[in-house]
DNA sequence: TGCTTTATAGTTTTT
DNA sequence: CTATAAAGCA
């Protein structure tokens, strides 16, 4: 996110020289120009909150092919697409064009289905394997548990998947113990092997094959290493102990490996990510440069100082303190509520009345939350004052029915082994290949240890079928071969290709037969073709063939943005979400024991965690904070006492102050007067065009 | 096939 | 309470 812009003049345009006279370290603080003048060896940034991370990373590549380093050498490995984008674009106004072009700025999964595009054949893959995503393989590990488990056998799908998950982010079989064990080892030997015959890999997969791939093939690795020899990694806190390895064997010798990372901001632990990677780093990379960036250029000295107290209490981490050239700033508000109604009722009231009071803009609020669930009754709130808000997160643009059948199409023409998707499409729309005929395949598939693909062609299988079944399967069958070659024929548009497949398939009719209103079915087809359409973008001016555009979806989370409420309005947030962006006003609520720290954190025995958490939403504010907590709060349908977090008892006595609520509503004005007043100015506001 | 009823459980979430 | 999934029904 934008860290410190307000502050910070434009670097220039462009490096006027490779050699140093010219270059300006664009008026970095001594331990920024530090860490971006440290080129050699391994280097350890710790970033706290709001100092500077994104503009050292990006500084830090300038500078090195100001250096004379060649740009293609260098790699930037973030976690998610959109660090990446943003780093990209940094980089932009850093560098000339063609020299940021050439440096690798990518995600890890990314960056390993680039590796694994070129070699997996080596682990006894196809090259064209499919991806597959969160739901693909919760679906999936969902069959082979009914297939697998006896009747008194019980496993939760995600449990199981998150076992998966972790075992293979720890490099591979172990199973972590537990009273099911031998059940999801079952389970997980069984997906591990069906992923394999459909020629697919998941999220996890990426990660671990290509680290496979890296220490069992010494020429593939050298391979790589070769190909970067400066390496950077942002989010270090986050990474799991693959990822770890994975940097470690893509640095070569001169182990130029820097990364920067927070160990006080990392909440993932319970997705696999290991804090030691960076409290332990020298055991990794051994005698780096440690650099250690506190000044903040982001929030007040109340924030801080009430962020570093708090964080002070955590035992396993390396000391920090967090500190700023602005004001004291505004004392930190904890406010005590008697319940949640009132804790949305007094957030959105104030906000209303700051709004007009202080000239806020809504965009200027954030509201913090722990579980999604809080959100409600905040919304329900502003709505009821009328101020705009939105809530991030939420469902995805790739979670609708009709992208994922199109995905599904496509996939099945690249990889017909494909049975999640093939399953999906086999019958969409009817072609009369029924779930017994279905059922049949995909048993004799799990027989034969081959994909459903596979069982449909086997000519027993075939014999065994109605005459009509037989020929509406070598119908299909042979649309898919007929297709599958056109895609393939050399110079031929792929997007086009699609386009056509997809309408021979008669989809998209079958999309709108299936719509209740005229309107939904449009809406829907227009989804399908705009995608479409996209890739044939990317095609042409991008070079991009069809394999590469699914990768590129699989790889996206790209949220959908509800189209009115876009960009503007109050925000509601996670603290898991919330971690790097800012907002001048935040408002952190239900700091209540049980729920901030969560109760489950407790069993798990990770409060310092939760603390972290905590500590990321503080750290969120420019300006004010607001923390807030209930006597009571409405669960599951009842009102259940609850008392104030613990962690309140942590902040300092110098930066916080503590009020009720009933207080502070009766006081001033009552919250009727500021919705009659506010209602009345927005009516004013909403006849004038902004 | 597609719909309504019933049971069940209930952090956090990117790739 | 409410979202979701499985089961039951037309």
């Amino acid at each position: 996110m934008a860290i410190n812009s307000s502050l910070a003049p434009r670097a220039p345009p462009a490096i006027l020289s490779p050699l140093m006279s010219g270059f300006r370290l664009f008026d970095l603080n001594p331990e920024q120009e530090r860490a971006v003048r440290t080129t050699e060896g391994p280097l350890l940034i710790l970033a706290g909150a709001g100092t500077g991370k994104t503009r050292v990373i990006t500084a830090r590549v300038a500078f090195l092919i100001a250096q004379g380093v060649d740009p293609a050498q260098i790699l930037a490995v973030t976690f998610t697409n959109k660090a990446a984008k943003e780093m990209r674009e940094r980089l932009a106004k850093l560098v000339a064009p063609e020299q940021a072009k050439p440096v690798t700025m990518s995600t890890f999964h990314a960056l390993c289905v680039r590796v694994l595009r070129q070699d997996i054949d080596k682990l006894g893959y196809k090259r064209n394997f499919s991806i597959y995503d969160e739901g693909d393989t919760t679906g999936l590990i969902k069959k082979i548990i009914t297939r697998t488990a006896a009747k008194d056998e019980k496993l939760e799908a995600n449990v199981a998947k998150s076992l998966i998950s972790k075992a293979k982010g720890n490099g591979w079989s172990e199973v972590t113990p537990g009273d099911e064990q031998s059940l999801a080892a079952a389970v997980f030997a069984k997906y591990q092997q069906e992923l394999k015959t459909m020629n697919a890999v998941d999220f996890d997969d990426l990660l671990l094959l290509t680290y496979k791939l890296l220490t069992e093939h010494a020429a593939v690795r050298e391979k790589w290493q070769r190909k970067f020899r400066y390496l950077m990694v942002d989010e270090f806190q986050d990474t799991n102990r693959l990822q770890l390895e994975l940097v470690t064997n893509l640095a070569d010798a001169r182990q130029n490996v820097a990364v920067v990372g927070d160990d006080d901001q990392s909440i993932y632990g319970w997705r696999g990510a290991e804090v030691s990677n960076i409290l332990e780093f020298e055991a990794h990379f051994p005698n780096p440069t440690v650099v250690k960036l506190e000044q903040n250029y982001r929030s007040t000295n109340a924030i801080l100082g009430t962020a570093n107290a708090l964080i002070k209490n955590n035992p396993r981490r390396r000391p920090k303190q967090l500190w700023s050239a602005h004001e004291g700033g505004a004392k930190v508000r904890v406010i005590g509520m008697s319940d949640d109604r009132q804790e949305a009722d007094f957030i959105t009231s104030e906000i209303a009345q700051r709004a007009v009071t202080e000239g806020a803009k809504h965009e200027d609020f954030a509201v913090l939350f722990r579980m999604n669930a809080q959100s409600r009754m905040v919304e329900t709130h502003l709505r009821e004052l009328h101020i705009p808000y939105r809530v991030v997160g939420g469902s995805s643009f790739f979670d609708a029915r009709e992208i994922k059948d199109l995905l599904a199409y496509a996939s099945v023409l690249l990889n017909a082994d494909d049975d999640v998707s093939l399953l999906r499409i086999i019958n969409t729309p009817a072609r009369g290949i029924g779930p017994s005929v279905v059922e049949r395949a995909t048993e004799l598939s799990v027989h034969k240890r081959c994909s459903v693909f596979a069982a449909l062609q086997d000519g027993e299988f075939r014999s065994g079928l109605s005459k009509r079944a037989a020929e509406a399967l070598a119908a299909f069958t042979g649309f898919l071969d007929a297709w599958e070659t056109k895609l393939n024929t050399p110079l031929s548009k792929q997007a086009e290709v699609l386009r056509a497949f997809i309408g021979e398939t008669g989809y998209l009719a079958d999309l709108k037969r299936s719509c209740k209103t005229q309107d939904e079915g449009l809406k829907r087809e227009n989804k399908v073709v705009e995608m479409i359409r996209w890739f044939e973008d990317d095609e042409e001016a991008k070079g991009k063939s069809l394999r590469d555009f699914l990768d590129d979806m699989m790889l996206r989370e790209e949220k959908e943005e509800d189209e009115e409420s876009k960009g503007s309005g109050v925000t509601l947030i996670t603290l898991h979400a919330a971690k790097g962006l800012e907002f001048p006003h935040v408002y952190l609520i239900g700091l209540e024991e049980g729920l901030l720290p969560h109760d489950r954190s407790k069993m798990e025995g990770t409060v310092d965690e939760e603390r972290r958490l905590l500590y990321v939403g503080i750290t969120r504010a420019r300006q004010t904070l607001a923390l807030t907590w209930c006597g009571h709060r409405i669960k599951y349908g009842s009102p259940m006492p609850g008392t104030a977090s613990s962690f309140i008892k942590e902040l300092p006595a110098e930066w916080v102050e503590h009020k009720n609520a009933t207080q502070m509503l009766n006081a001033p004005v009552a919250a009727e007067t500021v919705k009659g007043k506010f209602g009345a100015l927005r009516a004013l506001l909403e006849n004038t065009p902004s």
